[in-house]
DNA sequence: TGGGGGCTTGTAAGCGCTTACACGTCCCCC
DNA sequence: GGGGGACGTGTAAGCGCTTACAAGCCCCCA
């Protein structure tokens, strides 16, 4: 049989109300009752039931996450960062990774069910007016990473920015003839992104030119988000300028995902980076160092971290207005656009 | 104000167990009642609460996962496994993602803690007999995942058998003086893996030569698993070797994380695989495929999924007795001993 | 026509905790 | 010496469900 609260105060002849004021460091228990609560509780090897005390407090000390598994590596790092911050708490973290888009509604209906858990973080969801109707009518607060809605807190990076850092990298290596290679489904981040693109390039005094963009082809996973989409796209890309001298001389893919299968394809037709093409990323997930990528950082770990600060500082007081915290992306220079190998 | 089942009692003029057995599916509400209630229960959008439910019925509908984080990209493949199946269920998941297997302790003690879960995966944590007595004492069925104990259920990789598969490989490649680099804490999986490696030389008629074998220095993360200790282990291996016409040819890295680091110190070194040197991993996670590692592939995912139907029939059946699965690993022929590219 | 049985529903007792309210002590100070 | 606080503790009312038990109803058959 489980040992319970009334099987502390029996033991320790004292009312429930004494031990789970013990149990809660209420001030007004006296030094020796705690002591006398403690030791009956150790020898009976009592722990509160979490799901009590839920009912009782009317809260869960749970968090839920709900993401897109499309994002895994980008998700690890988001998730890290959760985590720690969610060390110092005393809460833990329920996860809902969808497989897809579609399937987001479903978790997230799971993960604001009423008595399930505090607070929510959203990572990569897009929300429309229905997806915040069913987080506010949760009555749980909830913040966006990787996202933005103007009623939600959110964090995330400047996505046009990041666009333009990497567009620039590029000019400033000598190329005017670069190629974006963008999911088949566009987000609104990768529309950020391209419209960073097309800002540093007219800054530069370039016109953007349609057919060195490709909206790669969707092989129904991931949203876009796949090797497979980049390869493709890098092929069509080729295709395009197949024999003309106008071809790109540097690509810039707005995931790194997209690259790696980019820089596959590329190798395939005998294009080395960055000898014969330069090839920038966006994301810097973790494989991205060890495949030599250059490219645009989004600092997931500090994201996740920052976004878990700010609901665990709503939770403690509901009445602190959402924030909106937009990082600056930075570009890491690596052998794909001619920098230096790394260590480790 | 939240709308509870007695609201819905009202409204629909039955009583709070008319509406709770017409959620619950109870066969002895008549067709009428329970049209009426669930249309009263749409229109005032009630949803039962899950800390009561979970009170009251005496489960959560919760699973817990606890995983050392050094296992990354690794656990998100078993993560990618447990929640497809956990999608066919009601369950949800509770993730206690430690930063380090001291801390794995407190994590269990979390996720074990009364009334919070109803069942638990244990990932790449290796269980004494404390472990146990925390877990049994939990009650609740619980699921090792890469990691062994003959008292609860486990689902693994035979880690000897992968050691023997990555050196016959290296072997029929026509190696005969290969190197092996361990993570400097001697994990028992890893060990099991040295011993593979040594049955594989005895059955080749080839003796075993401890100046073959390194620890990979430990950089005090991830307990040695990481790129940094094997780009170490690699420097250290071929430092043995100096001018010495008995270096290595060949190098089985333990983990897929150890061969990253060792490829990039035998590049620095000059040394390039598989024109100069051959190098096998262990495990296939992600990054393995894009950078042409060849590896003793671990069905990660599989694992994850099998993990989870076993507890998931536990659960159902408490009856049903522990079972240890173990998959046998096989080896995936990539770029760094001579394979083909992979598509995608 | 009366009694038994199957349906449907209600009553009420939990599940294990938290906490408002109240009560009794003891001490201090005027 | 009596009143007022502080302090420590107990009583009991929830928190929002589930479910055993019982009761009412209707129908059927002897």
């Amino acid at each position: 049989m489980p040992v319970t609260i009334y099987d502390i105060a029996q033991e320790a002849d004292v009312s429930i109300a004494t031990v789970s004021r013990a149990f809660n460091g209420h001030p007004r228990v006296s030094e020796s009752t705690r002591e006398r609560v403690f030791a009956v509780a150790r020898e009976l090897g009592y722990e509160p039931h979490a799901s009590a005390q839920s009912l009782a407090r009317k809260n869960t000390q749970l968090i839920s996450a709900v993401v897109p598994i499309m994002t895994s590596a980008f998700f690890m790092e988001v998730l890290r960062g959760i985590q720690d911050r969610l060390d110092e708490s005393h809460y833990d973290l329920v996860v809902y990774a969808s497989r897809t888009l579609e399937s987001v509604g479903g978790q997230l209906a799971r993960a604001v069910q009423r008595g399930r858990a505090d607070g929510l973080i959203l990572v990569s969801t897009p929300v429309d007016a229905g997806r915040v109707r069913q987080i506010r009518g949760a009555g749980q607060p909830a913040v966006l990473v990787d996202a933005h809605h103007p009623e939600i807190a959110s964090v995330s990076v400047d996505n046009r920015l990041g666009g333009v850092v990497a567009t620039r990298h590029l000019l400033e290596r000598g190329h005017t003839r670069i190629g974006l290679i963008l999911p088949a489904e566009a987000s609104v981040p990768s529309l950020r992104r391209k419209a960073g693109y097309e800002d540093a390039l007219a800054e530069a005094g370039l016109e953007a030119d349609p057919a060195l963009v490709v909206h790669a082809q969707w092989d129904g996973d991931h949203h876009g988000y796949t090797r497979y989409a980049g390869y493709r796209g890098m092929q069509e890309l080729l295709a395009r300028f197949e024999g003309s001298p106008d071809g790109p001389t540097a690509v810039f893919a707005a995931a790194d995902v997209l690259a790696y299968g980019a820089l596959r394809a590329a190798r395939e037709a005998g294009l080395r980076a960055p000898r014969d093409l330069d090839v920038v990323g966006f994301d810097d997930i973790e494989p991205s160092a060890y495949v030599g990528l250059t490219t645009v950082r989004q600092p997931m770990y500090e994201m996740g971290k920052l976004a878990t600060e700010m609901l665990v500082r709503r939770l403690e007081d509901p009445a602190a207005p959402p924030r909106h915290a937009v990082f600056a992306p930075e570009i890491v220079v690596r052998e794909s656009t001619g920098g230096d190998l790394e260590l480790a």
